[in-house]
DNA sequence: GACCTGCTGCGGGCTG
């Protein structure tokens, strides 16, 4: 059969004709694909209908099954589930896929469960299940939680997840997975696959932008829709098929250049001092998304630009994370009725602006990534044809050369990968619980449900029987206490039969872990955000904070609730937030070196380098301190590549020359297969810098097993420092590094070892495990409303941790905890892979005679904790003078 | 459990 004349395809594309559309522009092979009962993922940048794709698949594969009455045809149950990570795209999709819906005159029904779905609504659900269901994958699980469940997905023909590269990462992707298996499980048992022929007859569809490792992310998602054998491993179903828009996007990056290049600050992190070339874009765009990368930073922006140009006030706004859901929601509104100019915004705006376009945006600061770069550049431009405009504004001078990776990874398609989690036993703990609340569940057969996934596809039989172990009697360490035996046997089904532990479950589905934030509210009344707690009870009645671009006074504290009235006080407190601690990423990293080593051949030009370069060793080394004896402004090994120069060179280079050549005087600027080691004795000690470009998690790693390893050759006490280029070691002796050492230095034998001797890991694991601890169910946080205090979770897990850690050292939700440390916190792969490089690479060790571009942003970031900003400001701004003018 | 600049995201429904 020719896909063209199945009626279903017949209908949609004249729908779609009578419109002026081609069904090109959905993707049509999708549609053949899903007709033809596949499974696959669907990969175009956003604004390209991959959206449609998946949903006109599903329309046309209804229209197919049922060709006499299909506009008359309803109450068949959940035809199409529709996952999404946001309650936001819920709607918006909902609205769009309603349209469609009512000009085919079908009697489809678009419903929306999540946490902001009402009592009414959630019963009539279930009652009688819309035709598609939006959903998030906490609320699916909910419905998981739910008896008699298995009706509800009876007639479920396509499962579809969206923005399925947001989730993949991470622990929501994971339940993803698990729903997924589940849901095809009911389709097709797991115990009839050995005879089964093909795939499953539900139809799972991821919709993803482009990431590094989309055919991983395809396996990830699809892996128990393939029908792997549990027993021998060998695929038996057909794999799935990713259907790519041909599309690309054209986008212009454009940076902010300082006048003066030699005036603008080396280090910082704000940038505010180019907000003066900000004010005329955004008088010449209509509407703007100004990225910052922190809240508090975003505060901070909002105020200067309204200081800068007053006019702007009622035409900006301000919008993050912790800001009231009701003012985003009328900020978001209003930025797209065109009733503001511009919204100084965090990742809060990354995704949810889909239907809705601006015209320009600005990134203030590194992006860390250049998928999430991509990302922000695609808010703007959005229609198919249109160009995306993102202007790049550094917060400090060397900043301004990410400007210029970012364009050549973008050209090249750099696009980093997301690493799918696996085994993360806190999510399976929760899934169990959530199976036994509902129907009970039957071991054998879920243990090879959940091995059909990819998470879990490595948990070995022991691993599983710990954690049945671990839900029915606390296991080991905990089994004297009663609240940890949560599920009971009875004929081998695990249920869990008490209403109050299946209540307190229900409330905690979801592997999301907040800081313990308090609410922000006017004494008059009217939320404005949240807070952490931390920060609040640093505060005094009369303190005076920004919160959502205002000026508020403290009140009291009453409730887990900060009161708070309007101020027109001079100075304000801006608040900071624990988040994240996103590095540069892998790419991002790389693209770096590669444009150094540019700008180094732009720069050797003009500096006369005969006298510098040395290939020999200097002579006479002092053994005892290992400090070699040579002159300062000297280097022990230099070699450089001839000078070629492919094509012309980025702007930002060119702009940066000054800087360079002032590196290259005092030291060097290394090359894409060099790593640069500066030697520098200040009246503060001996500072060791060292730039791998790797990302400051795996330079705080790599400082501490750098400093453990120096330790062992002498005895020596360090302080560290980092950023996202490099780190710093300092000393109150000459720190024995040299050609003689460096290689084993940054070794990668033995890595494991000295990361468990260096690092504090149990501390960090400390830290780790209480976020597991709160998924896997064994703290409980409160109800909603009356959230615990902080000190409390933290005080129950950091005993729950102590107890696994003497009494059973082998409970497998400790092991996980450690294991995130190194793959999460340390980043273990990155960092071996790091230094494999650094193997192959030539280390270049410099013995500068002051402090070089290069090092003072890490060396500014070091110096932070112990001056206020005013202070600090100025004595940057003195040592950049000095370094500017520099004397012999 | 500290904050050194540090993002985003989610979340009851029984049995009457």
């Amino acid at each position: 059969m020719r896909l063209q004349t199945s009626t279903g395809y017949k209908i949609i594309a004249d729908w779609l004709a009578n419109k002026g559309l081609h069904p090109f522009t959905f993707q049509e092979e999708t549609w053949q694909h899903i007709i033809n009962g596949k499974s696959g993922l669907v990969n175009a940048p956003t604004g390209c209908g991959k959206t449609f794709s998946v949903f006109l698949g599903a329309v046309i594969d209804f229209i197919n099954k049922h060709p006499g009455n299909w506009q008359s045809k309803a109450g068949n149950g959940l035809q199409l589930l529709w996952i999404t990570p946001l309650r936001a795209l819920a709607k918006d999709i909902g609205r769009a896929m309603e349209a469609v819906i009512g000009e085919l005159n079908m009697q489809w029904k678009i419903g929306i469960r999540n946490g902001d779905t009402d009592m009414s609504e959630r019963q009539r659900q279930k009652r009688k299940m819309p035709e598609v269901l939006i959903i998030t994958p906490e609320s699916l699980h909910l419905l998981l939680a739910q008896k008699g469940y298995p009706a509800v997905f009876e007639h479920l023909q396509i499962l579809a997840v969206d923005e399925w590269h947001e989730l993949i990462g991470s622990k929501r992707g994971v339940q993803v997975e698990l729903a997924v298996s589940k849901l095809v499980a009911l389709r097709t048992p797991i115990v009839n696959r050995e005879s089964a022929i093909g795939n499953s007859s539900l139809r799972v569809w991821g919709i993803s932008a482009t990431i590094g490792n989309l055919d991983q992310a395809q396996d990830v998602l699809l892996s128990p829709v393939y029908n792997i054998s549990p027993v021998t491993g060998e695929l038996r179903g057909e794999t799935g098929v990713i259907v790519k828009a041909n599309i690309r996007k054209d986008i212009v990056i454009e940076s902010i250049i300082p006048d003066e290049i030699e005036k603008y600050p080396w280090a910082g992190h704000l940038g505010l001092k180019l907000i003066h070339k900000v004010l005329p874009i955004l008088n010449t765009s209509r509407t703007t998304l100004i990225f910052i990368n922190t809240r508090g930073m975003s505060e901070q922006w909002y105020q200067a630009l309204l200081t800068a140009a007053p006019d702007l006030a009622g035409a900006i706004a301000l919008h993050h994370g912790s800001i009231e859901q009701e003012l985003r929601i009328w900020v978001e509104e209003a930025l797209h009725t065109g009733k503001l100019k511009a919204v100084v915004c965090t990742a809060s705006l990354d995704l949810g602006v889909d239907f809705r376009p601006v015209e320009t945006v600005i990134q203030v600061g590194s992006p860390k990534g250049v998928a999430r770069f991509l990302q922000r550049a695609g808010r703007s431009g959005h229609s198919p044809g249109d160009v995306s405009k993102i202007w790049f504004l550094p917060t400090h001078s060397l900043e301004l050369v990410e400007a210029a990776a970012l364009k050549s990874a973008v050209e090249e398609t750099f696009i980093e990968s997301r690493e799918p989690m696996v085994l993360c036993f806190d999510v399976l703990i929760q899934y169990l619980s959530t199976l036994a609340i509902s129907d009970g569940f039957k071991p054998d057969e879920i243990f090879e449900e959940v091995r059909s996934t990819f998470c879990y596809r490595d948990m070995t039989h022991i691993e599983w029987t710990a954690i049945l172990e671990f839900i029915t009697s606390g296991g080991n360490a905990l089994a004297q206490y009663d609240e940890y035996k949560k599920v009971e046997v009875i004929d081998d089904v695990y249920r869990i039969n008490s209403r109050r532990i299946a209540m307190r479950h229900r409330m905690h589905i979801g592997t999301i872990v907040s800081e313990a934030m308090m609410k922000v509210k006017f004494v008059s009344g009217g939320f404005i955000g949240v807070i952490e707690e931390w920060f609040i009870t640093r505060l005094s009645p009369g303190d005076v904070f920004t919160l959502a671009g205002r000026q508020l006074e403290l009140v009291t504290i009453k409730d887990m609730t900060a009161l708070v009235r309007k101020s027109n006080a001079k100075k304000s407190i801006v608040p900071s937030w624990q988040g994240g601690r996103m590095p540069l990423s892998a790419n991002l990293g790389k693209k770096l070196r590669q444009k150094f080593e540019e700008a180094r051949n732009l720069t050797s030009g003009a500096v006369s380098r005969e006298a510098e370069v040395r290939n020999t060793k200097p002579e006479g080394r002092n053994k005892k301190s290992g400090k070699p004896k040579i002159n300062s402004g000297d280097r022990l090994t230099a070699t450089h590549s001839p000078l070629t120069i492919h094509h012309s060179p980025d702007i930002e280079l060119q702009v940066l020359n000054p800087l360079f050549q002032l590196q290259e005087q005092l030291s060097h600027v290394p090359g894409a297969n060099e790593l640069l080691i500066e030697h520098i004795e200040t009246k503060d000690g001996y500072h060791l810098f060292v730039y791998p470009f790797e990302g400051r998690l795996v330079h705080e790693a790599m400082a501490a097993i750098l400093a453990w390893r120096i330790s062992k050759i002498t005895p020596i006490t360090f302080s560290f420092a980092m950023n996202d280029y490099g780190f710093e070691l300092l000393s109150d002796q000459p720190i024995p590094v040299d050609d003689t050492n460096v290689y084993d230095l940054f070794t990668a034998d033995n890595l494991l070892t000295d990361i468990q001797r260096s690092a504090n890991a149990t501390e960090m694991a400390k830290r780790k495990f209480r976020d597991i601890a709160v998924i896997g169910g064994l703290i409980f946080q409160g109800y909603p409303g009356e959230q615990k205090k902080a000190r409390h979770l933290q005080s129950s897990a950091s005993l729950l941790f102590n107890v696994f850690s003497e009494y059973e050292p082998g409970n497998l939700l400790l092991r996980q905890s450690y294991q995130e440390v190194f793959d999460q916190q340390m980043e273990e792969v990155r960092l071996r892979n790091m230094l494999e490089r650094v193997r192959g690479s030539k280390i270049i060790i410099t013995f500068p005679r002051q402090l070089t571009p290069f090092c003072f942003p890490i060396k500014v970031d070091s110096m932070r904790e112990n001056l206020t900003s005013e202070k600090l400001e100025d004595r940057v701004r003195r040592m950049q003078q000095y370094l500017n003018s520099p004397s012999p």
